[in-house]
DNA sequence: CTGAAAGCGCTTACAG
DNA sequence: CTGAAAGCGCTTACAG
């Protein structure tokens, strides 16, 4: 049971003190900022620490600073898998973004099992994370008052309905506004909108979305066009099967919402919930022989690559997680900088972009 | 709630060992598994000691025991990126295998600039990483070598080509084996097999085993059947575009791949480099009225859940990505802890299989 | 079993 | 600018 472990002896910061000929703290102080102003070292000094600091290549022991009760400069990053293909490009650029920053990223996958939300919040305060950023769908189970509770510096991407909490989401209306209004200016006149179960607060924002583009256009709303999952429809939700991790086709959604909106509306567009619906839609259409985007236009909403290798490619909003994880990390920086966040900064929007490609 | 600033302050292995009348040693010993077995505490007093650190919330700060010595229970994930398709899947199951294991996992995004691999496994030296996988595909950039140098505990997923290397691959010659059985088995008499550029180990692995297949059915080898791109179509590079990290269209080789087997040697099946290859294919036939699998068969490569959004969905190999997380993380495990790898274990064989759905 | 001490690599408060 | 010291939370070698 005796676990040995050996780790070849690096160069510490007394080593470069040591071969310069000067104190340990003015090296911290050149070579790591600290001491705030009080410590000042010459230029010629700091330029011969510097150089012997990387001859030696001198690395600091971010443990040893961390004990010390400086910043790990470690994230931690809570997300439903990375294999989830709703966010996994997000995962990526919060990445680079908290790299960009200086810091790293402890990532905690959070969809295997019940308790697993709680058990990874635990292991990043274990681990001495800065704070978190967590990228796990709003819908999804997990402890949010917990987690503020133990890492009060966190940002959510989307609402996470927990008072006073931080996060960025994409401004959902303007998405669906956009599709809306895209459509219509291509002629369509009656545009189904294709929501998942309508519980979830963010399908009435795109409502909204989709009343306002019609109203600016003079069109009718037409409660009828609009069609909701239902929790009893199989992979109701978004497709995506939490237990097995296995992704899934929302086929007996689709069948149903195109027994309501095509056949039984007439309706020649769709916007649809994702781009997996999206997907599904057109497959399942060409089975009946309804042509895309001739007699029925389709528009999804993520701007997966998937949207590129359907057959038609297809049209679809771009929710621009690049600008997100770049607001998350600049929003999490400032709070672990001690930063005060007025209420209005505290929830940012991002806005989407509306991708022409073959299906509308 | 009140979130907002004071951070409580930790419990420490001090705070149980006063409150409970004991050792920190002992504490230690109980909580932590230290002392190796000079160390022994009464059963009695061994439940008290858990009791009341549970009932105070006790964590064990990890830069600490990392300070003297310990583990850091931390590994690093190379990925060229999370969102890579090829790969996404893979990393999640590592996580979850290390986090099975006890362990928490740093990830680092590679693709992103040219000196970045090589920042990142200086990120994780920083860190104190227990070990690296490294999931970054062999043919990106990165000096594996200096990788192995920094982190001698590391478990490729591929052959990184440095000698003595430990790594997890997947068995091609047997996944391109089961695809051509299975082809030839349904009756199709020329099978074409559309690789990626002819420089890369992997495809001339696959190569041997499409011959192997072909010669125990006692099906002669055509040369001309076989498809290579060459590096000047564009997108050649499995259809991932490094630069950009933007997901691209191999159109241009799945053209020519038509015309040179298709058109030109009437393959009757074709097993494609991937399933973004197959699915590219699928859709270049469609448009030239050649239908699949009617008139061509076509089977993939990966079994990522794209092959079920393409109409027809994709018949495919899964390269058991779980299976190569559970060998890649307890090989490390065992490297950690210093045990003696023999050369024969250092690299393992995972089996592929084939997932039928409606392309073949 | 115990206490008292040393040490991991760093930062900081203190006295010169 | 400097040195010498204390301390972060833990583990271990040492003496009882």
């Amino acid at each position: 049971m005796n676990v040995e472990f050996d780790r070849p002896k690096r160069v510490r910061l007394v080593d470069i003190a040591e071969k310069v000929g000067v104190s340990r703290r003015a090296v911290s102080a050149v070579l790591l900022g600290t001491g705030g102003n009080r410590v000042t070292v010459g230029e010629q000094k700091a330029k011969e620490i510097q150089l012997v600091a990387k001859s030696m290549g001198y690395q600091p022991n971010l443990a040893a600073r961390q004990l010390v009760g400086k910043r790990s400069h470690t994230f931690g990053l809570l997300v439903a898998s990375a294999g989830d293909p709703l966010r996994s490009f997000l995962i990526q650029h919060l990445d680079e973004e908290a790299v960009a920053h200086g810091n790293r990223t402890l990532i905690g996958n959070t969809v295997i099992a019940p308790d697993r939300f709680e058990k990874t919040v635990q292991l990043f305060t274990n681990s001495g994370v800065d704070g978190v950023l967590c990228a796990v769908h709003s819908w999804l189970p997990g402890d949010r008052a917990d987690l503020l509770g133990q890492h009060p510096c966190t940002v959510f991407y989307e609402d996470p309905g927990t008072p006073n909490a931080c996060f960025v989401t994409v401004d959902r209306r303007a998405a669906i506004r956009k599709a809306t209004s895209f459509l219509i200016e291509k002629g369509r006149e009656r545009i189904g909108l294709a929501l998942n179960v309508k519980s979830r607060k963010s399908q009435k924002d795109r409502l909204i979305g989709y009343k306002e583009a019609l109203s600016q256009h003079g069109h009718k709303f037409t409660p009828e066009l609009v069609f909701h999952a239902s929790p009893k429809h199989k992979n109701a939700y978004a497709s995506h099967d939490v237990d097995s991790l296995k992704w899934s086709f929302p086929e007996e959604v689709i069948d149903d919402l195109i027994e309501k909106l095509i056949i039984g509306q007439s309706a020649d567009a769709i916007i649809a919930h994702d781009d997996y619906w999206a997907a599904t839609l057109i497959k399942r259409l060409h089975r009946r022989g309804v042509r895309v985007p001739d007699d029925v236009a389709v528009v999804g909403y993520l701007n997966h690559y998937l949207a590129d290798f359907t057959d038609p490619a297809i049209t679809t909003i771009d929710l621009n997680h690049l600008s997100a994880a770049t607001e998350m990390v600049s929003m999490l920086e400032k709070m672990i900088r001690g930063e005060e966040l007025p209420a209005d900064q505290r929830q940012v929007l991002i806005q989407p972009q509306l991708i022409e490609r073959e299906s509308a």
